[in-house]
DNA sequence: CCCGTGCCCTGGCGGC
DNA sequence: TGCCGCCAGGGCACGG
């Protein structure tokens, strides 16, 4: 399940690879993750050439010549680039590239959606209006305004991608660990400080993960695939019954709007 | 507007 | 061994 750090390091390693090339033709196996016409999507994006590929949240974002194609690769998308091969299960779709390169989408629960916008307006359009700032570039008092008011579980709010992007379920428990708060806590319960505080953790958790995903990205080939996917180092994530590494108490799985959450109900308050 | 629920989809796992 | 049912989850549609 690809959060901010894996779609930052999906976005360098693919933007190595892909800077420059030009799209010669599509081929699309599973109509549903385009939304938009299809062959309107097919004569748009042919003969455009990738000049740069950015990230917002969650979001991949290929510049072209004159449109942005936007990738949320939700649960399982990932990227594959090949030279011509049998087509595997579960690919879905395959750019053909210049210099005989393919670039092949890959999702098994077929999750992962496609937007084409304008270069004017495709930050001001959806799906991009709706993803709100990263806890890098997020204005503290109006974050701290939203939630206040909020009678949800500061853990729903946080994985609200309209009112911070960027943390997934994963990173979601991290932060509120790292910030020493429970995850049912309803929003209005939510100091000052700590609003501050959610956002310093989340700061520091997935820079902490970009940067892991960083150092392993040299051993990443084309030949390898990029899946996006790298070894964490979690201290509650996954770790129910195992030793809260702060304070030695057993950690806990619980469910949080709907939602498999782990916690230190000893130092989360 | 606010909030909770169900849906999309498939592989993997537990139970029998 | 095989089958069945259930779970995982990001974001959105929908309903109260």
């Amino acid at each position: 399940m690809p959060e901010l750090p894996e779609v930052e390091t999906v976005r360098r390693i693919l933007s190595n690879q892909l800077n420059g090339l030009t799209i010669e033709g599509i081929d699309i196996y599973y109509e549903r993750m385009i939304h938009e016409d299809i062959k309107a999507f097919t004569s748009t994006l042919i003969g455009q050439t990738i000049h740069r590929i950015d990230r917002k949240g969650k979001y991949l974002i290929f510049i072209l010549d004159t449109h942005a194609l936007i990738i949320h690769l939700r649960m399982e998308g990932k990227f594959y680039i090949k030279k011509q091969d049998d087509l595997s299960k579960h690919e879905h779709i395959v750019f053909h590239l210049n210099h005989g390169l393919e670039l092949r989408y890959h999702d098994t629960r077929k999750f992962g959606t496609m937007h084409l916008r304008s270069l004017d307006d495709y930050l001001m359009t959806y799906p991009l209006n709706r993803c709100a700032e990263e806890p890098f570039s997020i204005d503290k008092a109006s974050f701290y305004e939203k939630i206040k008011r909020k009678n949800v579980a500061i853990k729903s709010i946080l994985l609200d991608q309209t009112i911070m992007s960027g943390l997934g379920n994963i990173y979601v428990d991290e932060t509120l660990f790292d910030a020493k708060i429970h995850p049912e806590r309803k929003g209005l319960t939510i100091t000052k400080d700590e609003s501050n505080q959610l956002i310093e953790s989340a700061k520091k958790v997935l820079s902490a993960a970009v940067e892991m995903g960083g150092t392993t990205i040299r051993s990443y080939t084309a030949s390898l695939g990029v899946t996006g996917l790298f070894q964490l180092k979690l201290n509650v994530h996954t770790k129910v019954g195992e030793l809260c590494p702060r304070c030695g108490s057993i950690i806990k799985k619980i469910r949080v709007g709907g939602r498999g959450t782990y916690v230190c109900e000893s130092c989360q308050k």
